[in-house]
DNA sequence: GAGCAGTGCAACCATCGAGTTGCACGTTGG
DNA sequence: CCAACGTGCAACTCGATGGTTGCACTGCTC
């Protein structure tokens, strides 16, 4: 994967990320291993159409997949992007601290002249 | 820190970097090492004020700090809780990682029998 | 084959938030 | 000292989106 495409996906997985419904609905999904929008429905406090609203974003995001067994629809986590994301914002987070400890150094150099 | 707060900052943090705004902010701030809202007005296509209001929530996320200057406010970006989202990131990947092959596991058995 | 689950689609509403503009206040330098 | 610069606050607009309800379609089951 690119650097670019690495940035799509971690911008798609981060504003999925920010709905907390969503974040819930990734929880029990993760708790169940497989599940449908009605279940989900069911353990949530927000209506199927809510929910399968929110399953497309997290599809679209890559967050989760879907297949179908007759007549439901089985979603499932994908972990994948997460890990993406996760490793995405460790390089950031060292990047900010280089950076800071780069200023750091040049500020003691300067009061040491 | 506790699991809660941890949550709370994980929330706080993926809803401040889900808009693409404010993660180009936090790029500039990162690039200058300090900087004003005026001078990343400058460097961004939106107003001074759209970048105060977006500081704003940066810093209640933690992930940016201010101090004054005389009669000018600079920021910095703070690396922990960008540190902190991402190995609460990970732990979920981790955790659903296992999920899945358990379950994977689970339907081998099953066909086996 | 009739009826019931379960899904999918569409229209609609309300709220939230990103962005703007205008103005008043403190700070600094000629 | 006053003029200009930078900041902070407030009011307003507007598009995105989370949520709802209603309905049509499809596949299971008796």
């Amino acid at each position: 994967m690119t650097a670019e495409a690495d940035r799509d996906t971690v911008a798609e997985v981060l504003s999925a990320l920010a709905d907390p419904t969503r974040r819930r609905i990734l929880d029990a999904l993760a708790a169940h291993g497989e599940a449908t929008a009605t279940v989900l429905a069911g353990e949530l406090p927000v209506s199927r159409q809510a929910i399968v609203k929110h399953l497309a974003v997290l599809d679209r995001a890559g967050l989760v997949a879907a297949h179908r067994a007759g007549r439901e629809a089985r979603y499932v986590v994908r972990p994948a992007r997460l890990s993406v994301t996760a490793r995405w914002m460790d390089r950031v987070a060292a990047d900010w601290d280089s950076r800071l400890s780069a200023i750091k150094r040049l500020a003691e150099d300067a009061s040491d002249a």
